[in-house]
DNA sequence: CGACATGATTAAAC
DNA sequence: GTTTAATCATGTCG
């Protein structure tokens, strides 16, 4: 104590001394007070320095009625020139050491993540109450929807702590700011306090919260993370489609045996059909955040996995597949003839066709005639299919085995083909749909099509 | 528990 | 980008 004393005298001493104090500058007229003495006068300097100094130390009652004393001193106005002239001198290297506060890289990634999760940028949906209801809305709410659901609840709940926390520093660092700037206010009346340092101590400040704030949004993106991890495992636990989504599939597959390549409304609209929910799908390669993404070709990726296996599996094994094949085309070939009896009135009462692709559950037809010739031209095998339409050639699959069947050629004893995968040419490969220049010959050799069941 | 079924993933070809 | 073919990993059934 006794040390700072002496610093605080020495201080004093020195600064006045060699800002010429004492010479030109605004001190108070000295015929105000009858202490007209040189060393009387620095030893008051020394005691308003040293009540400056130590101003923290007391209490705030004591601290309040110091400060009121300092700024009523008749000596404050002199000090306050002293250190305008200081500050003057020292401010250059004070200006000269501020840096530009470049976007930093690591809290853009963050933003970024946080963007594409959903988590910061504008709600989607309404939350978890919306999924909640779009799962119960679906005809038979699949384990996945339920999965979907609880992942989406989850997720909202990360978001709306993120959100209040993010508002709570907002307002701490808002409040903190106005604090410190109100101090400040209150200090220049103490000292000189330019506004570009106000804004230098604001930056500051916001430069410190905004790194609090890059730790809350870190380890919201670990939340995230982790939620998504546990979630992504779940799902790699595979579910087995539903009877009605297998049985949707397969009449898609078996009706268009010929070109079995669904397009993407068509994927989309048996995705629809099937229920297959967003939780069942994912990207092809399962890496974090990228869902909200999703391109179109990877939407619908679990049904291209089950149209990709199933081509395969067919191609491999078309014996094991028959019975399958039979069944899907008698219940397709009901629908067809019912479609086409619609359509025989719909021309009849002249109401034109118009396309409707995507929807196989009403067929679209050229024209009855056109479907009659079709059905006759395929008994005696020389269809042109080139005239036809894709959805057409569909019920032409189908028909073609019904009739393939009733025309009676060959027995259905010992896993023969009751029909021959007319698709399928010699190479393997399933052939242009839009061109089948010729049906394969009903009397193939059994042995080129039943052949193995081993594998 | 083992065999088979089936959805997903992968590399390679296009 | 898609598809094929092989393969993995899990579900299911007896």
């Amino acid at each position: 104590m006794d040390e700072q004393a002496r610093i605080m005298q020495a201080l004093g001493g020195v600064s006045l001394a060699g800002h010429s104090v004492q010479g030109g500058m605004a001190l108070p007229p000295p015929h105000g007070h009858d202490g007209t003495d040189g060393d009387g006068r620095k030893q008051d300097i020394g005691d308003i320095l040293h009540q400056i100094m130590t101003i923290t130390d007391q209490s705030l009652d004591e601290a309040q009625a110091k400060k009121h004393g300092l700024n009523c001193h008749r000596m404050k106005p002199a000090l306050f020139s002293v250190l305008c002239e200081i500050k003057e001198k020292t401010g250059l290297s004070i200006r000269g050491a501020q840096e530009e506060d470049s976007p930093d890289p690591q809290l853009m990634r963050l933003d970024n993540m946080l963007l594409a999760e959903g988590v910061s940028g504008p709600e989607k949906g309404g939350g978890s109450a919306a999924a909640a209801a779009a799962a119960a809305a679906t005809g038979s709410p699949t384990d996945n929807s339920i999965e979907h659901s609880d992942y989406r609840a989850k997720l909202s709940q990360i978001r709306q702590i993120y959100h209040t926390e993010l508002e709570k520093y907002e307002q701490a660092c808002n409040e903190f700011t106005t604090h410190v700037m109100n101090l400040l206010r209150e200090q220049s009346r103490t000292r000189p306090i330019s506004p570009k340092e106000i804004e230098r101590m604001v930056s500051i400040i916001h430069r410190k919260f905004s790194s609090i704030q890059m730790q809350l949004k870190q380890s919201t993106c670990e939340a995230v993370m982790i939620l998504r991890s546990r979630f992504l495992d779940a799902r790699r636990k595979r579910r087995n489609f539903s009877k009605q989504a297998t049985e949707i599939l397969n009449e898609y597959f078996y009706s268009h045996l010929s070109n079995p390549y669904p397009s993407e409304e068509a994927k989309e609209e048996l995705a629809k059909k099937c229920s297959i929910t967003v939780s069942q799908v994912r990207p092809h390669h399962p890496s974090m955040f990228h869902t909200s993404l999703l391109s179109n070709q990877t939407k619908y990726q679990t049904v291209s996995n089950w149209f990709g296996n199933k081509r395969i599996r067919y191609k491999k094994n078309i014996g094991k597949f028959q019975e399958e094949a039979n069944l899907y085309a008698a219940k397709t070939a009901v629908t067809a003839a019912h479609a086409v009896a619609a359509t025989v009135q719909n021309s009849q009462t002249n109401s034109p066709t118009t396309p409707n692709s995507g929807s196989s559950g009403s067929f679209n037809l050229l024209n009855s005639g056109d479907m009659f010739m079709s059905m006759q031209n395929l008994n005696g095998d020389s269809y042109q299919g080139a005239q036809v339409g894709a959805n057409v050639q569909s019920q032409v699959d189908t028909l073609r085995h019904v009739i393939s069947q009733t025309a009676g050629y060959n027995d259905a004893l010992g896993g023969n083909p009751m029909y021959s995968p007319h698709g399928l040419n010699g190479n393997g490969g399933w052939q242009d749909a839009t061109t089948p220049s010729s049906v394969i010959s009903p009397i193939e050799g059994p042995g080129s099509v039943h052949s193995d069941t081993s594998n």
